[in-house]
Order: structure tokens, then sequence, then C-alpha cells
RNA sequence: GGGCACGUAGCUCAGUGGGAGAGCGCUGCCUUCACACGGCAGAGGUCAGAGGUUCGAUACCUCUCGUGCCCA
């Protein structure tokens, strides 16, 4: 019947039509093109990544968004790109070299380099090429990358000029230091995550004291960091201490002694309300040791060992400093007490090593004003949050925004323009200052440091380019809400700072995507889902559906691969409803609908159904309600086009009238072609797919991803909704009637049918012939009144009875369990309703309407249940 | 400790001041000319608990319990 395959196979057509699309220059788009500007950057992803589930979601909803404003006539650009992930990428590089038994030091840094660019070369567009499979609408032409031109003349740029404004100074701060890594982190790269681990009290004897015993005794769960204590921190209202403010204590282990201090700060019920300060290697005692103006001592090497200044213990790895410590205040009798301890312990993002909070000479950025100019913006509406909720806890984090420590002791990196000149000066330049003795400083710039210059840079920023014109700011940024810390603040902090205007004015956050429980997806869990293998098992529609239909704005997504199944077949049913049609067109093409007058009742039920789910897709889509568009899709394909309109159809389609075939093409091409329009963005490759052989077109500039969106489509019918409504009543009471007397499809019952109301009467009058087809009915009359008929049943439906002749077809048993079960559930409507009918305040108080509304009810109730017991009473079972 | 979100069918989730819904799963019947990746029908829920507002609460308010996330 139709050279379209019977079961819908993405992979014979998903990479078609996106090498078509693409060699079209769809994808691709001109500052000046025609068409309001819009633009999306994308997140850019790890160059070292590849392409998980999350990315999946992220870049299913950015392709949703810039296909449809592209296809509303906008001048639509997404841009596609990578960021250079300093320490991911130099630790895979590493790992190569290890291999080899060489470190990056055997090569030096310029040969290091070089070797990280080849791999870059090599490896690095695997994430971006795996974008394609499913069907992300990237402009290829414009990829950009955090780590080359114009990107690397902006960060450098932004560092000087920060550093003139006085935002970008050098010092001696205290920070998060990754003794794995050896290199600086910033607050937001530690994650802090509940560990059990013991929290140890010890004495410290008073130095004028009676002997060892006589002393204060405090509490720590890191009792290695006492060799860096330089004094112990009391409340200064706590009445056990009070007498002990001012005296000296004496270190047991190093030739040392420190005085007892009293601090707001210290809280008398933790532990035993003395706590020892080490001002050097904790964010608290830093604090106290700057108000007390305490000696701050770093105890520790780069790669986390006790270092010179802790005595004996020096080269003593941390942990196990930590254990001869306690052991060595045990034999001196120092040791109180130790307890488990359950406690957050900050952990670095990258290398999972325990971070180390250390003082240490780094570059920094004052945040202050950068982060009241963002605040300022979220505040004023100039940048809003999809889902709003989330703008408040964005805008609490930027209020306790801490200086942000941007330099890292590795290679791979924008390294920081300053140089340290011979009589210890400073400069902050991009070229080697004249004269000798210059050496530049050997740190780079955290990765983020380049990525919130992302939505400028991409377009030449700093040059003043006709893209960055045409598309900054960018329209919308979708990203997980994890990442509004990271990176959305940052864009928003740089890009008011130097563009002088929001770096984009919607960020719409989704979630995290979790098992089908809520759970985190995670390889030691074995529940991570590969969304690669989702695309070659069930294509790159029915993933992108699965994803979207749970994906509501900043709310966590669950995922089973048995929905992706189920999307699959939503897709397949899809391309059979539109197989079907185009198959019976007999190349007629979409085109004017025919005459009002000549529309029949489905056709007019069928076009309101579309009018409101036009209505409600388009406003689900332009409020970024993915599930609402998703759902809005599947009821309209599967339950009213495909369910009732196409079987409805099939009488003017399979018949002879000539005008009435031509008709019904009509309006079944339209809606075919309105809903394949209004999937695409959503379902890009199997609207495609359909489209072309619909209207005939041969793709390329002529893709369905490139037509006009829908405008307003046809205008609501209530009177056909009203009318159909009587038709679907009686179809459905007649299926229900087959079922439950297991009456085969093959035997055609004939039916008499007394309508109840006027409504009902017109409906079926007009429409016997339709209730028939859809019923599988030999014969259907519409009587004024039913008589009494020996032999016969009858079936209740919301617009009347009708009566089915029982010979030859009734299990007389199974149509006496039928009547009662009918006429128990109809019994206790009435029920129901007499019940609230009865009630006095609902009567007098509540709206006429829904008072009227409840009488209606009621005695449709009653209407079934004297029906039924009427048709017991004549089976002689009637009920007593 | 502070903030936010959430608790509805076996599972995952919609939903609304006035008759409890969907998908998947389950049960029965049906290989009827788009689709068995299908059709028709069915079973299954004290809408977490307790108060309050209201003629009427699953929905609005308060509290309790529980779950998750962020921050300290």
């Amino acid at each position: 019947m139709s050279d379209l395959p019977k079961a819908y196979d993405p992979a014979a057509v998903e990479a078609d039509l996106y090498a078509d699309w693409e060699r079209s220059g769809l994808f691709h788009a001109e500052p000046d093109d025609p068409g309001e500007p819009f633009s999306v950057v994308i997140p850019p992803p790890n160059v070292t990544g590849s392409l998980h589930v999350g990315h999946a979601l992220d870049n299913t909803i950015q392709d949703v968004i810039v296909r449809r404003e592209r296809m509303r006539g906008r001048n639509a650009v997404w841009i596609p790109g990578t960021d250079h992930a300093g320490i991911a990428t130099q630790m895979v590089v590493e790992k190569q070299l290890a291999a080899e038994g060489l470190t990056r030091h055997d090569l030096g840094r310029d040969a290091f380099l070089e070797r990280v660019w080849a791999w870059r070369e090599e490896s690095g567009g695997t994430i971006l090429r795996q974008l394609r499979v499913l069907g992300c609408s990237l402009d290829w032409e414009r990829e950009a990358f955090t780590f080359d031109e114009p990107r690397n003349a902006a960060v450098t740029k932004v560092f000087i000029d920060w550093s003139e404004q006085g935002l970008i100074y050098r010092g001696t701060r205290l920070i998060n230091w990754d003794p794995v890594l050896r290199t600086a982190l910033s607050d937001i790269e530690v994650e802090h995550r509940e560990v059990r681990g013991e929290l140890v009290h010890f004495r410290y004897p008073l130095v004028d004291g009676d002997g060892d015993q006589d002393g204060i005794v405090v509490a720590t769960t890191r009792a290695e960091t006492m060799l860096g204590d330089t004094a112990i921190a009391v409340h200064p209202d706590d009445e056990r201490y009070r007498h002990l403010v001012g005296r000296e204590v004496r270190h047991p282990f190093l030739d040392r002694t420190f005085p007892i201090v009293a601090d707001d700060y210290v809280d008398p019920e933790f532990g035993s309300g003395a706590v020892k300060i080490t001002p050097a290697h904790d964010p608290n005692d830093h604090a106290i040791g700057e108000r007390h103006g305490l000696p701050m001592i770093d105890v520790m090497t780069d790669g986390g060992e006790m270092n010179e200044a802790s005595g004996r213990f020096a080269g003593l790895d941390r942990f196990a400093a930590r254990a001869a410590v306690k052991e060595a205040l045990a034999e001196l009798g120092l040791l109180v007490e130790v307890k488990e301890h359950l406690h957050p312990v900050g952990h670095s993002q990258r290398s999972g090593a325990i971070v180390e909070p250390r003082l240490s000479d780094q570059w920094f950025v004052a945040v202050r004003p950068l982060a009241e100019r963002a605040a300022q913006a979220v505040r004023d509406g100039r940048v809003t949050f999809v889902p709003e909720r989330l703008a408040k806890p964005f805008l609490d984090w930027l209020d306790g925004l801490h200086d942000w420590c941007i330099s890292r002791q590795l290679w791979w990196g924008h390294r920081i323009p300053a140089w340290y000149g011979p009589d210890g000066a400073l400069r902050v330049q991009v070229e080697q200052p004249e004269g000798d003795g210059w050496v530049q400083d050997e740190d780079v710039l955290d990765t983020w440091f380049s990525s919130q210059l992302w939505p400028f840079t991409v377009f030449g920023w700093p040059e003043q380019t006709p893209e960055l014109a045409a598309w900054y700011p960018t329209s919308t940024l979708v990203t997980g809400y994890d990442i509004n810390t990271f990176w959305v603040s940052r864009m928003l902090m740089a890009g008011l700072w130097f563009t002088d205007d929001v770096p984009f004015r919607v960020v719409h956050n989704h979630g995290l995507v979790r098992d089908e429980h809520g759970k985190k997806m995670s390889k030691s869990f074995g529940n991570v889902i590969d969304p690669l293998d989702l695309v070659s098992a069930y294509g790159a529609d029915a993933t992108r559906f699965a994803l979207l239909r749970s994906a509501g704005p900043g709310t966590d997504v669950p995922l089973a691969e048995e929905w992706v199944e189920g999307a699959k077949r939503f897709v397949n049913k899809l391309w059979n409803a539109a197989r079907f049609t185009i198959s019976n067109l007999d190349g007629q093409r979409p085109g004017d609908l025919p005459p009002d007058e000549r529309l029949t009742l489905e056709d007019r039920w069928l076009l309101d159904a579309l009018a409101s789910t036009h209505a409600e897709v388009d406003a689900a889509y332009e409020a970024y309600e993915w599930p609402v568009v998703a759902r809005g899709l599947y009821r309209f394909v599967w339950d009213e086009f495909a369910d009732w309109y196409l079987e409805a159809v099939k009488q003017r389609i399979y018949g002879d009238d000539v005008e009435a075939r031509r008709d019904a093409r009509a309006v079944l091409a339209h809606a075919l072609e309105l809903t394949l329009r209004l999937a695409s963005p959503l379902l890009p490759f199997v609207s495609e797919a359909a489209w072309r052989p619909l209207t005939g077109s041969e793709g390329g500039r002529g893709s369905l991803m490139v037509a006009p969106w829908p405008q307003a489509a046809g205008r609501p019918d209530p009177e056909a909704r009203a009318q159909f409504a009587v038709v679907q009543g009686l179809v459905r009471e007649v299926h229900r009637f087959r079922s439950q007397l297991r009456i085969a499809p093959s035997v055609r019952l004939e039916l008499d049918v007394e309508p109840a109301d006027a409504l009902s009467r017109e409906v079926l009058v007009a429409h016997a012939e339709l209730v028939r087809a859809l019923a599988g009915l030999g014969r259907i009359d519409v009587l004024d009144t039913l008589e009494e008929q020996p032999g016969s049943s009858s079936i209740v439906f919301p617009g009347g009875r009708a009566r089915v002749p029982l010979e030859g077809v009734i299990d007389l048993a199974a149509e006496t369990a039928r009547l009662a079960t009918e006429r128990e559930r109809a019994l206790a409507d009435v029920a129901r309703l007499d019940a609230k009918l009865a009630n006095t305040g609902f009567v007098s108080r509540a709206p006429e309407d829904v008072v009227a509304k409840e009488r209606v009810k009621r005695e449709e109730a009653e209407r079934v249940v004297e029906e039924l017991t009427a048709r017991m009473q004549a089976f002689g079972v009637g009920p007593t």
C-alpha cells in the first residue's frame, strides 16, 4: 500500500537527515541574516569528556529551543565548543606519560604542552561529534575552544584590566590545597562529604602549672594540625575557663609556648569548649589568628606531608602523622579521650583527595564589586531564572561569596601574565618587561576564568564583531542548577563588567538525570545509562522524548531504559499515523481545508482538538515546560488523531463519495502537517521523515526544520466537542458491553437507540453511520421510544439507552453479572449525589451552576439505575 | 542549625476549591484492510498524618512525620 516502511527505523534515516540539514547550511547563521537575532551558547563540555546522559538532556533542551526559534523566523544561532579543562586534560596526558614511565617534568613545560595539544587534536572532538547523533542543530562553522584565539587574547585582557582596576591581586591567603594534584583550588571545587572520623581530646599543659596534668583540654578531628597550633581559644563568657585566659600553654612536642585567648567565635557547647587554633590550616582559626595577631605556621608540604616545622614528625604523611601524634600524646598521658565523630570533610572535586586548608601565595579576584552588579541584574529582572525559585538561592550565594582563587599550579591553561623582576618588582603585562632577570609566573588560570567569558568570546570579543553586535546578549542559557554557582554566576559577573550588559536574559535550569528510583547515576552503583546506547537502540527522537517527558524546570529527571522504549513506541505510532495518512492521500498535498459547511463532525472535532493542542503545546514551549509539551503531543497524536480520528475518517477514505474523500484527505493532510511542525523541535527526525513524503519536499533548504512555525491553528469549536462526546459515549459503552459479555468482534451487534435529550437525538440521527462504523455494529436505528422486546438487553450511555438483541450473542450469566455491576456503580453515584444535595449548606451557598450540574448528574445516575433495574427484572433476576 | 523542593495507583509522575488521572507494569479478550512498537476493556488509590478555613479540601493555612537537595 505504501513504500514507507511499516515500522519506523531511526537508524535508517537519522544520519542521512542530519547530513542533509548540515550540507544545506540549515544549522549555520550569519549576523545579517533576516530575522530577529536569537542565540544560545553551549555550556562547553570538558574537552576530555564523552557524552553522558546529563549532556544529552542539557543539549536536547537547547536544541528544542533553538529549533523552534529558527522555525519562528528568528535569526537563530547555537554555538558549539569545549573548554580546555585544565586539571582533567593535564591528568589524561600525564596518565599516558606515566604508562611510558615518564612525568611531565621529564618532558619539560613546552614539550608537555605540545603533547597535550596533540592529544586535543586527536581526541578532543569526541563529545561534539556525539552531539550530532542526538540531532543537535549547532552551527559547526562557529566551533570555539576556551584555549584558542580569540579566547586567549580575551583572557589576557581581562586579567590585565582587572589587575589595573584592583580587582585581581596576589596575596597570601588560606586556600584549598589538593595535595594529590599539588595545586590550589577555588572554594567551589571542594565538595563536602560526611565522613566517619574521630574527635580527639587532649590536654595542653600550662606553662606555669603544676605539671602536665594541670592544663586545658581541647578537641580536634585533625590531631596532626596541633603541630601548627599557636593559641587556644575559649569563649569570653565561659566560666570554666575565664581564669585561664591570658595564661600560656606549652607545646608538648615543639619548643613553643602560646596563649589562651578569648574569642566570641568559640562554641562553648562543642567538645570541651576550648579550641586549639591552627591559623595556617583552618579558615575559622585563620580568622581568629588575624584578630589576635597570632603566628601562622604552615606545617605541611605540597604533597601533604609534614614539613620541618613539625619537628620529629617531619616527613610523615598527614594521615600517618595524625596517628603518630595521637600515640605520642598518649605516651605523655595527655590524650584524654577519642570519640567517633561524623563530620563534613572537603574533598577535591577532581582528584577526590581530602583538601587541606593551607596558607599560600596565590592570585585572587576580589569578587565583591562584581557580585553586587550580578545580584542587581537578577533583582531588577535583567536576568530571570526558570524556574523562578532558583533566583533566591543564587542571590544568597552571591551574597556570601569569598574572593576567588584563580591561580593553579598546572601547566595546561592560560599562563598568568605576571612577571617578577630582580628587585622583587611585579608587573602584570603581556610581554616580558625590558631588562634582565624578569621571569614569568609559573602558574596558570582556573579554567572557569576563561569560561566565564564564553558568551562573548565565542563571538570574537574583545573585538567588536558583527556577531557580537547581533547575538550578544545571548537569549537563553540552559544548564543544570548545580552549575549556577560554578559558571552562571561568573559569566554574569564578568559579562556585566566587560560588556556592560547581561550575558544572557534567561537562565533555564534543568535538574540532574537520575535512575528510575531517583538515585544518582554512578559507575560504582552500576546504574549508568549511556545516551549513545539509547540512541542506537531506540533512536534519537525517542531518547529526546523520554528525557524531556520528565524534565520539568529545575526538577531532577528520572530515567529508565524501558521508558525510552515507551517513547520509541510513541514515535512509531506517529510514524504509522503519518504512513496511513500519506498512503491514502493519493498524491493530494496539504493545502486549504474544505469550506466549513463540508466539514464533518469528526473533522470539526479534530480541528478543535488540534487548536487546543497547539495552544497548549505552544505555551508550554514558551514556558520551558517540556513535560507539558511532550504530554500534549502524545495525547493528541495517540488518543485523538490515531485512536478516534483515523478510525472515523476511514468511512470516507474507503468510501465511494469522491468529494467526501477529497475533503477527508484535505483535513488529514492539514492536521498531520501541522502536527509534524509542532513536533519538529522535539522529534526532529521522525517529523522530517514523515513531512517530506507528505509535502513532496526534497529536503535541503525546503526541510521541515526550517518550515514556518504554526501561528494560530484554527479556532475552538465547543459545539463539535459536545456533539462528538455523544458519539464517543455510545461507542465506548458498546465496547464495554462487548468486552464484559465476551462478544467476538466478528459478531455484528444490532442496536436500537433511544436518546435521552435533544442534543443526543440530533447527533445520533445525523451520525448514526459514524457510530455504526466506530462501534463495529451491523445496524443502528434511532427511535423515539424503545418498546419492551423479549430476548434483548440494553446499554445505558451518557446520551440515552440502547437495546441490543440477545439472541445468539448473550451469555446469560455474564449479562446478569454485568447488569448488577453497572447498577451498583450507578446506585453509589445516586447515594453520593443525594447526600450532597441534601446538604442545605451546599444548596444555599454553592454557586447555582454547580448545584444545577450536580442535579443533572443525579438524574442521569437515577436514569441508569432505573434502566438496569428494569433489565434485571426482565431477566427475572431483579433486585428485591 | 538555616533555606528550598517534595510525599497522589506496584513503579515514575501529572493534576484541580465541586465526579481521583497518565505512562509503564498487571489481568482478560482480539493477529479487523496505519501500527502486535498494535486495538478494546478491566483490576488497583483512607491523594503521608493531625488540626484549621469553607456549604464542600487531594488542592488553601498551621503543625507533625518522612524523603531529597543546597548552604552553614
